[in-house]
DNA sequence: TTCAAAACAGTACGATCGTATTGTTTTTGC
DNA sequence: GCAAAAACAATACGATCGTACTGTTTTGAA
């Protein structure tokens, strides 16, 4: 529950206490990605991190928290990395998506989400604490997609349920990249998903036109 | 590496034998369900079966061995219930696509199967001992599904990659489908899916015409 | 019938997990 | 400067994990 964000640390022992936090933090995140789950034990995290027992007590006092406070940084996280994507002018839609899967989703912090929201399937404890925050971003995540898109078929429900299927389609591919690594297989693959979600979601404020897509775009014309 | 298949238990050591095995593997299979790979212990697996430990000893020597086992019986399985839902003599293309969900991946078996895909990404030593079937998996799919479909735009690359897309989409869908029941949504992004996917693949053998796909189905046509 | 092997049962052991506990250092408010 | 609190360190403990081990029953071939 410790304010990561903000500038805050005023004090000596507030900058070296939240330094401290980062420190497991990234650890614990490292340890999702590399180890899984399961193997990412509280000792593992310490050795990574290089920090004491104790220091790891006083700042999760239990796993559980440590859990949390990680899955709301990496929510947190993705959220800004999504802005980030969007702030820039060109909005093409195709390369939007693109950039979903190569900024947001190959990555060693959404590896390690997806490790705790695989655990959430089946703890239901985590499930209740991770939830309020993980509703907060599947809701900003769609409001920001009703403000950029709009459904090309009319359909307002369109755009929440293909971005659905975008991520979920990312999230399966991130298993299967890393069970079967076929580097030439998985960009295929993603390059199919946006050939087929791309042209159902048309810009909103047309800066550019970027790709009106009146064509249903047939075989991938390895984008515009 | 015990053959389960087959009704081969012709003495009455092997049917009992057989029998044990497959009560620890269904066991093990519901823990991994309901628990999650990190929980499915081998005294959880011990109580839900209701067998000793010496029996499981005997059986699987080590929980690896249990891990592959079961890994193995269920893409096994999972291949049958593709095999039985394409013996049909309908062959509509959405309709098939729509079993991949209710009869293979929206199951209490894929979702075991999921546990254990998963913890292959981390675990490099299961990932080895798994990867041949897994590859003998990938290649029964790929190569049923060169046989009943081709792909409407002409690239035969393009049917391997759309169900390569449709079954990473369905395990996702696995996991946000757990993490945030709501069975309107998910229903609806498993009807998206089919609507973008299923006119790109057209029925190879025609007993029936079947969806000829002209058009791209704009807004989820309820099915035809 | 006999005997060895398979099948099962039950206990034991070392390793590791998460957490509680106690002690030491550093920082902060007064 | 000083007491209190925060931050960190280190050890200990109970629980659980996977596996090894020893005993008992059942089975199949001779």
């Amino acid at each position: 529950m410790v304010a990561n964000a903000g500038p805050a640390p005023r004090t000596r022992q507030r900058a070296k206490s939240s330094q401290m936090h980062a420190r497991i933090v990234d650890a614990f995140i490292e340890c999702l990605d590399r180890h899984g789950y399961a193997a990412a034990s509280i000792g593992r995290v310490l050795d990574c991190a290089g920090v004491s027992r104790g220091a790891m007590q006083h700042h999760f006092p239990a796993k559980a928290d440590l859990v949390v406070a990680v899955a709301e940084r990496l929510m947190q996280t993705s959220l800004e990395v999504v802005a980030v994507s969007a702030r820039r002018r060109e909005r093409v839609v195709a390369d939007e998506l693109a950039a979903m899967w190569t900024r947001l989703v190959d990555t060693r912090a959404y590896r390690a989400l997806l490790e705790i929201l695989n655990a959430m399937r089946t703890d239901a404890a985590l499930r209740a604490r991770v939830q309020p925050t993980l509703a907060h971003w599947n809701e900003a995540f769609e409001r920001r997609a009703l403000v950029l898109y709009r459904p090309a078929g009319g359909d307002p429900a369109e755009v929440r349920e293909l971005l659905v299927l975008v991520r979920c389609a990312l999230r399966g591919l991130v298993i299967q990249a890393s069970i079967a690594p076929d580097a030439a297989l998985t960009r295929a693959v993603v390059r199919r998903l946006i050939d087929l979600v791309a042209p159902r979601l048309l810009p909103r404020d047309a800066d550019a036109p970027a790709e009106p897509s009146p064509a249903p775009a047939r075989t991938a014309p390895r984008r515009a």
